[in-house]
DNA sequence: TGGCTTCATGGCCATATTGCCAAATAGGCA
DNA sequence: TGCCTATTTGGCAATATGGCCATGAAGCCA
């Protein structure tokens, strides 16, 4: 693997690993219906402000999120909605997975 | 969030984390090209065998590769070629990351 | 069987991630 | 100015991840 493929993988990887986290990809859910401030998003995931904070801090990071402060409110929106996109392969690959686990469980029925 | 949510979201994580790898994303993009055995992958990327073995085992482990043994060779491939769809979005927000850079360290211009 | 090749696994250490609390910062308002 | 609210940041402990080495397991062949 050279350099620059290497550098492409890497940023590649940035991306995914921002997304790649049960808070995060619930979150990315929330803001593509709509915009949120911080203190919604603490009360639907249910955690410390702190805890969702960094984790917006993460997405915004990487390009995904964009962020807008108004008055003492931050609101968040996507910024990259083909993220979506990653959702429908993502259930496909959990449904596929589902059918191996019948099979593999009942291999001779 | 509720438990169903979490649970689905959890799944969606483990995927996306076994993807959020430079070297494991090098290999599913050599895989969509073609199936390789686990020594040609090693070549490939340059690292040790044992790693890559490992990494191609969480690709596996999460329904995304499939590998076949053949003589004393274990040849991996591509299980669910829609993970391919992620790669040119992906592109998109690193173009755009590059983009906002340059307005950033050039405000005023 | 013995030896060789290919791959997987266990162990270990370094590093990264997560999530909480506490403290700092920023904005609005009396 | 001083206080209150919303958010971010620093620090820390627990846990997870990554990569190498050494070892184990499986298949082929003489």
């Amino acid at each position: 693997m050279d350099a620059a493929t290497q550098a492409r993988m890497e940023a590649r990887a940035r991306i995914l690993k921002a997304l790649a986290h049960p808070t995060r990809l619930f979150m990315v859910d929330e803001l593509a219906k709509q915009e949120r401030c911080v203190a919604e998003l603490t009360e639907m995931v249910g955690a410390d402000m702190s805890t969702i904070s960094k984790h917006l801090s993460q997405l915004k990071a990487v390009g995904l999120l964009e962020d807008e402060k108004r008055g003492t409110q931050v609101f968040y929106r996507l910024a990259r909605p083909c993220v979506l996109n990653f959702f429908s392969c993502l259930e496909a690959v959990m449904q596929e997975n589902l059918q191996q686990q019948i099979f593999l469980v009942r291999p001779g029925a």
